[in-house]
DNA sequence: AAAAATATTTCGATCAGTCTAAAATATTTT
DNA sequence: AAAATATTTTAGACTGATCGAAATATTTTT
């Protein structure tokens, strides 16, 4: 049994590791989790004893298969309670995240089966995040960032890589949502910003950094 | 803020309040807590000072409408997300309570709204106990025990006044669940046993223990 | 009204979980 | 090798919760 704390570091951690693909420094978790080193190496060693990662001093950390196991059943709580919050409770995009932070700890592997099930075993949370099955098993994410498409290229949008709710009311805002149909007509090489065609009828320019924070899954041009 | 404990011993409260109608003794509290009276004294002093309840030494305690403003709401919480987990996520009755106990702690009063307009504003849970609305108001409980039935009376089922899972697994056996009807044909004056018939078609007994424990509302005779 | 029984509080202490500043040490970069 | 950076250790602190034993208060019994 885990408390809260000991699974918001593991998820932390998870999530860095995807990102780096290395071992993780103390450093980078204690950013992550807004603390100071001096905590993460405490917590490291709790985690350790735990056998959910290896910890070598100065090295950083690795998590277990078990620490994997956990870490991704987290995630995969998290964002089926997010889904249930937009699909069911009409939540938006941008306000599922603190909801979903407290749901996902309730203790109960047959409540997220059932959850999943009445939600019809949803791929993707809100964001276009995919979901881990019961298994731990990933749905292999097909998409680029905007910033890495080709004058005349297109794509669809399938998530973001930056969850903040003002990124995301931004999105909302004007218009880009999941699902939405983005055509790259020209780079403005001056500032990298985008002109782009929405849904082949709205002409409208993206900065670069908006460019990249959003995925699109590529289609057939033309 | 409040944490679990402290939650939990203001629902242990109001819950013993309401049932004994005076103010709430140590010890009661102790028992419903599963703990000793020195942990309780240690609480109450602990709620008293956050204004949720009246302490006075040695005479019990009292909520205050702030105490009891904050109990009501977490049994609304506790009993929607009971209704949630058998209308939506198809859990029996004798197994959604210690789900329900964790997902009461979840704050966010917009959660609840929603999951309230969701489920279609239930009056009454799983159990038949019913749930305040977001004001705080209750809605009155038109129901006695079947304990206290006329021979020649009968009455709909409409709850329980024993939650164990052994009690509700038992009802659910004997086909005795909310909405059924029940006739008492005869009473056992040896062991206050019941002969009754059930949905006018099954006649059974059932003991003195079970019929203090289900409540019906009563209906005309014929 | 005293004695006995019961209920409650106080005291002192403990535990788990978490965090941190400052000092010490290790590693990496220059 | 020196300087800069990263990490760990130390030692302490704090919150929330608990409890056994002793002291005190209240209630019941005689």
């Amino acid at each position: 049994m885990l408390s809260h704390t000991e699974e918001n570091y593991l998820k932390s951690i998870f999530k860095i590791a995807e990102r780096e693909g290395t071992a993780v420094s103390t450093n980078a978790v204690a950013a992550s989790m807004q603390t100071t080193p001096a905590s993460v190496t405490d917590m490291l060693k709790r985690l350790s004893e735990k056998q959910l990662l290896i910890y070598e001093k100065y090295r950083g950390v690795q998590l277990t298969a078990e620490g994997e196991r956990l870490s991704t059943a987290l995630i995969r709580k998290h964002r089926l309670w997010e889904v249930f919050l937009t699909e069911k409770l009409g939540y938006s995009w941008d306000e599922v995240h603190d909801i979903a932070e407290q749901l996902e700890h309730v203790q109960s592997d047959n409540l997220i089966a059932r959850l999943d099930d009445y939600l019809g075993h949803p791929r993707y949370d809100p964001h276009g995040d995919p979901i881990p099955d019961a298994d731990g098993h990933w749905t292999f994410r097909q998409q680029v960032l905007v910033a890495t498409l080709h004058e005349g290229q297109s794509g669809i949008i399938t998530g973001v890589d930056d969850h903040t709710p003002a990124f995301l009311q931004h999105l909302q805002q004007i218009g880009l949502i999941l699902g939405t149909k983005l055509y790259l007509m020209e780079r403005i090489s001056y500032d990298q910003s985008l002109k782009i065609m929405v849904n082949d009828t709205l002409e409208m320019m993206i900065s670069e950094k908006v460019s990249r924070h959003l995925f699109v899954k590529k289609t057939e041009n033309g």
